[in-house]
Order: structure tokens, then sequence, then C-alpha cells
RNA sequence: GGAGGGGUUCCCGAGCGGUCAAAGGGAUCAGACUGUAAAUCUGACGGCUCUGCCUUCGAAGGUUCGAAUCCUUCCCCCUCCA
């Protein structure tokens, strides 16, 4: 389909969003190659549970795809065993075969709602680093001085503070590096973080022969909180297999600012039609409405287009106009001796953490039956009573006294 | 191996015998407003049978009318020297 692009064209294309390229002008001459490019990019052995951080990555990876190059989805069994260093915590424990296998898996039911699958070849580097031998390993760990392992920044803080560095740490770069030799690989794409060891892959396939990789950096992309970066520890991501709701409001909690950002690299809409809705809203058009695209487009992406649609919907019914839910939780509550108070009927539904924040919630106006806004902390209900409760615009129930 | 510093409520971080459920900030939540679960402002932010009671300041003991604050032992983290 982009059979007539230009090179020129391609690289443009590419570069969007990316953080880094090295180096440019190697990338144009590959591109004129005429033949489809092998495009690396290594992943985690582990359970994999991907958010929209992980997709700019697969965005990139699959934006290459529709160029017509060829995807090379590295699963790194091998240096899974070893360790990333970068997160610190260097010892994990080795994964069982079977484990390895279902989590790869698992990356392809959550990969291929980005990638196409015809164009990727799922790897893994165990297939030739088991056969490496203990000579293979000293004469690939002689390529490299430890004055250049230092040179990462990583490893350099921690030299100088003191902070312990295992020799084996030393051998993830490397592998993942020769890793690029054995694919063959002419791209390699990796977060910014990665820039070392995918500079690593380029010195490796020049000392083994090969015509170096130019490499691919994506910036890693910033969580809801519009500051720290996207993970599911902080808790300000957005999960792949999220309900189309909760992407959706997600997506629309972002500030208008950060919105921008997710629309260039999270947004498969050109730059110019971009550029034109920044414009329009420096005119003054309300940002919400351009939010409410990017929200559906993400949403129609993971899971389908009408589910984009009713989500927005629902939405707009939610906090536009107050309208309760279509479904919300069923719930059953006992009564002890005929009637129970409010704030144990919030707790036991599941509504608040406690009846201390039940009581909060309370005072604050924060929670209504039927709709009408309970002001009596005292307040008993009594068998038999069927309510819908809510407790601030998000957590509803309807709730049955029994 | 030696010397020193430290572990506080979700996180960071004050407090160093009573007025401490514990300053301040962040996160979070609620309300107002709105254009949205943006922004801004206000408030809340251990639990409970809630004008009171109970449990928390690494763990266990102890001193005291009274301890997060003092003592003892233990566990863990860090820095410097070797």
């Amino acid at each position: 389909m982009m059979a007539e692009m230009t090179p020129e064209d391609a690289l443009a294309q590419i570069k969007r969003g990316a953080d880094e390229i090295l180096i440019e002008n190697e990338l144009k001459q590959k591109l004129a190659l005429g033949r489809p490019l092998r495009v690396k990019a290594g992943f985690d052995p582990t359970a994999p549970d991907l958010h929209l951080g992980h997709t700019v990555l697969l965005n990139k990876m699959r934006q290459l795809q529709d160029l017509g190059h060829h995807a090379l989805f590295l699963i790194g069994d091998f240096t899974g065993m070893i360790g990333d260093p970068t997160g610190k915590n260097a010892t994990r424990p080795p994964l069982s075969r079977e484990q390895v296998l279902a989590n790869a898996q698992s990356y392809r039911d959550q990969v291929f709602k980005v990638l196409d699958p015809d164009k990727t070849e799922i790897v893994f580097n165990s297939a030739w680093m088991d056969k490496f031998s203990a000579v293979d390993l000293i004469k690939l760990a002689a390529t490299h001085t430890v004055a250049q392992m230092l040179e990462r920044d990583d490893f350099g803080k921690r030299y100088r503070s003191s902070q312990p560095i295992a020799i084996h740490e030393f051998v993830y770069p490397l592998v993942q590096g020769y890793d690029s030799v054995a694919l063959k690989a002419d791209i390699e794409l990796g977060g910014t973080d990665q820039k070392f060891n995918l500079l690593m892959g380029r010195e490796l396939q020049r000392h083994y022969g090969q015509s170096a990789q130019c490499i691919l950096t994506m910036p890693l992309l910033e969580g809801l909180d519009g500051v720290n970066k996207m993970s599911k520890s902080l808790g300000n991501y957005v999960g792949i297999t999220d309900t189309p709701q909760d992407m959706f409001g997600k997506l629309m909690s972002v500030s208008d600012e950060l919105m921008w950002r997710y629309f260039e690299l999270l947004s498969f809409r050109s730059l110019a039609e971009i550029a034109g809705w920044r414009e329009e809203v420096k005119q003054g058009r309300n940002p919400r409405d351009i939010k409410v695209l990017l929200a559906q487009e993400i949403v129609a992406r993971f899971h389908s287009h009408k589910a984009a649609v009713d989500a927005l919907a629902e939405f707009e019914a939610r906090f536009r106009q107050g309208v309760l839910p279509d479904d919300m939780p069923e719930v059953n509550v006992s009564a002890a001796d005929g009637s129970i108070a409010v704030a144990n009927l919030l707790k036991q539904a599941g509504l608040v953490a406690s009846t201390s924040e039940a009581l909060r919630m309370i005072d604050q106006g924060g929670v209504k039956l039927d709709g009408e806004k309970v002001s009596d902390r005292a307040l008993q209900l009594s068998t038999g009573a069927v309510v819908v409760a809510q407790v601030g615009k998000r957590k509803f129930a309807r709730i049955t006294v029994q």
C-alpha cells in the first residue's frame, strides 16, 4: 500500500514521536534498499500485562509493518534468567519452559491488537543462546571492556556510588546486542532507557561482520498523572484489557495538556489532522470534544467501534446528565436485627472501605440513595428495602437489605 | 571485621516524655464550579456499636501517673573505614 512512498517520506513518518534515530542517514539508505527491513524489539519473558505505555513501541512497530517491513518480536527467555539490571533488583526466579510458552501466548493475544500477525515473527533468544558455549560467551565478553560498560549511565552511577554490580549483569547488554547479530536486525526499537543496550547491538554486529542496525528509541509515555512514567505499580495506567468504560473514562481524565502528547504517541491519526485540532482549540474549541476523539480511537482499537460509541454515550449520560448507569452491581446486604445503618450498608456493599469512610462521605454530601442525598448519618434501612446507592460520581450498587 | 546514621500513618517527611491519630507536601477521595473522571477552589483523609471508645509511629519487653519520643534485646536498611 505504501509502494510509492519515497525513503524520505517513510523516514518522516517513522520520525513521528521518536525520541532519537541513530543514524538517520543510515536508516534512509536502508529504506532505499527496497526490501522489507528486519525490525527487532525485545520483551521480557515475564507475564505480560500491557498498558498503553507499552503500546507506544508497538505502535511504532506496527507503523513499520504498514510500511512493508518485517517485525521480529523477541522474547528474551534466556536474558530473563539473568534479570534485567536496569531494574536494579538483580535476582529473579528463572521461569519454567511452560511458563515462558504460556506468557508468549499471552503476548500474542495482547500484542496482535496492535501488530499485524502476518508480518510478525515471534522469536526466543534461547534458540541461539542455549547453544552458546562457555568459550563463545567469553569471546563475546572479550569484545568490550569494563570501562565501556561503565559508560552506561546506570552502571556508572552505581559504580561511583559504591553500589554493587554483579558481573553477570554485564552479560545482559552483551547478549541483547548479540541477539541483533543472530537476527540480522536492520532496525531495533526500544525505550529511551534502552539506548545503551541498543547501541551494543550495533557494535556487535560490526564486530561479527554485519552492517550495523539503526536504532530507534521511543519516549516513555507519561501516566495519567502527567508526571510519572505510566506504570502498573503507580496506578496511573490504562491497561489494554481495561473495560471500554474504564478506558474511556481514564482517557477523559487526562489533562488537556497531556492529551496532545497522547495524540502524538498513541493515535494513528495524521500529524496534520492533530495540528489542525490544536489550532481549533486555540481558537476556542472545547478540548473535551477532541479528547473524546482520542478516547474513542483507543477504545475502538482495543475493543470495537461499537464499544467506543457506547462508552461515549454512557459517559455523557452519566457525567453530563447524571443518569444512573445501566448495569450496576446487584448486592445483597444482611441486616442483623431488622434494620441496618447506612454506613454499614455501604460498607457491606463494598462502596466504601470502612464505616468511617462512609460517614465521611455522608458528611461531605457524597452519598445518595435512590437519587436522594443522605444527610443523616444515623439513617436506618429496614429489611426488605431495595435501594440504588451511589457514592461519589462513580460508584453505584443496587442493594437489597435482607 | 570496626565506627557511625536510620526505620513514623498509601508515599515523601516533621516530631524526640504529656496539648499526638501524630506538622507539611504528594497521591487519593468528596463537594463546588465547569467544558470532562481537564483546570481551579474548598474539605476530608486509622478503625468502630462515632459528641465516645479502640488500635497505630520496625518487633518484643521495660521505666513512668503518662512514651512515636527514655532504657534493653532482636530484625532490617544505609554511610564511612578495613
